[in-house]
DNA sequence: CCTCCTATTGAGCGTTGCTCAACAAGGTAC
DNA sequence: GTACCTTGTTGAGCAACGCTCAATAGGAGG
């Protein structure tokens, strides 16, 4: 009988991996409560029940998928002390990866955890935008506007690429342009 | 018998009002889908069932919220052909209502319906904004700046309340700021 | 070939969103 | 005052979904 799909038992490595993987798919086209725990599953050629093995709750299952999203555009806007380098990495991350980046930390549910996610990488990303202007041990504001100013980098970033403008280098040169404005002002008070 | 809660026998109208207020109270401390149907009717006094009556499903129900929350904060920053008048009152609304705001536009699910509401709020706001600033037909590069640019005053503003800030002048100096710096940059493109 | 570890499953329970047919409050007509 | 009729209101019940648990089976090691 070739009729049974010869069942392939996988380590559980594997299993996680290929799991994120269709999460990091499937999320980005609709947000998580409308994706049931079992298209998952039959997406994987597998039980409901084993999902629940490897993240005992739907939660503890997204919030892996859109933490394997955050640690890909960290990576993609990497240090190199230079502002410019970072925002070109991040701009570069975008734009191959618009909809999964807009599906998991933006068009989704963005409850308390996603948002704690999402709060942690910009975190990330401005750390290494102040050392790299050479902000030391800044003052409340100008930590708050380089904050913001990433909130205002994601939507620019995320309507620009939609918009298909190709223009990458003006896009750059706006956000950093403004980013020396924001910091400027801020420090002012 | 006293005992028998007095079943009030309201008008269409006055429930619809009084769920919207529930749901503008409820949806503030947790996201929709952890609010239960049967708590906002319980909260009510009715039935399951009524609200269903009303509102054909959960979502149009949370849409309905969302919009009157929408409504409020445009009512709060109106026109006045003063780009100072608008942000101050954004930032007064902020201040007054932060947790709702929050609740409602960001911590909760940003499912597409609430992201559009969001849109539409914002949209709205950057016409406002564009216009009080004698911008007519602005390039598109402008447009996406000023939207991208309340993506940043939002981040801001709510930070920024957040830790309790005081000096309001401060803040919305600091918005106006940038937001001419944004617009010349964009311009030049 | 036996054994043991663990990946894997199926049956089933509780909650929640939603439907539907029936009930009752209150204004109107006679 | 009573019959009526519009419509606000309810309770029972279904289906889908998240999640649990005891039991099964694949495969590496002796």
């Amino acid at each position: 009988m070739s009729e049974a799909p010869t069942r392939v038992r996988r380590t559980a490595a594997d299993r996680r991996k290929q799991l994120i993987g269709i999460g990091l798919r499937m999320l980005t086209v609709r947000p998580i409560h409308q994706v049931t725990v079992d298209e998952v599953a039959a997406e994987a050629g597998i039980s409901r029940s084993l999902l629940f093995h490897y993240f005992p709750t739907k939660q503890d299952y997204y919030v892996e998928v859109v933490r394997a999203a955050g640690r890909r555009l960290l990576r993609s806007a990497q240090p190199g002390d230079d502002a410019r380098a970072i925002v070109e990495g991040y701009v570069a991350f975008i734009e191959r990866r618009r909809t999964q980046y807009v599906g998991l930390f933006r068009a989704s549910g963005l409850d308390d955890w996603v948002k704690e996610i999402h709060d942690e990488t910009q975190d990330e990303l401005s750390v290494r935008v102040m050392s790299a202007l050479g902000l030391v041990e800044p003052p409340e504001p100008v930590v708050l506007a380089v904050r913001a100013w990433w909130a205002f980098a994601e939507e620019l970033t995320i309507e620009w690429t939609g918009r298909e403008r190709t223009d990458r280098e003006a896009l750059v040169g706006l956000l950093l342009s403004a980013l020396d404005n924001v910091v400027l002002l801020a420090r002012d008070i």
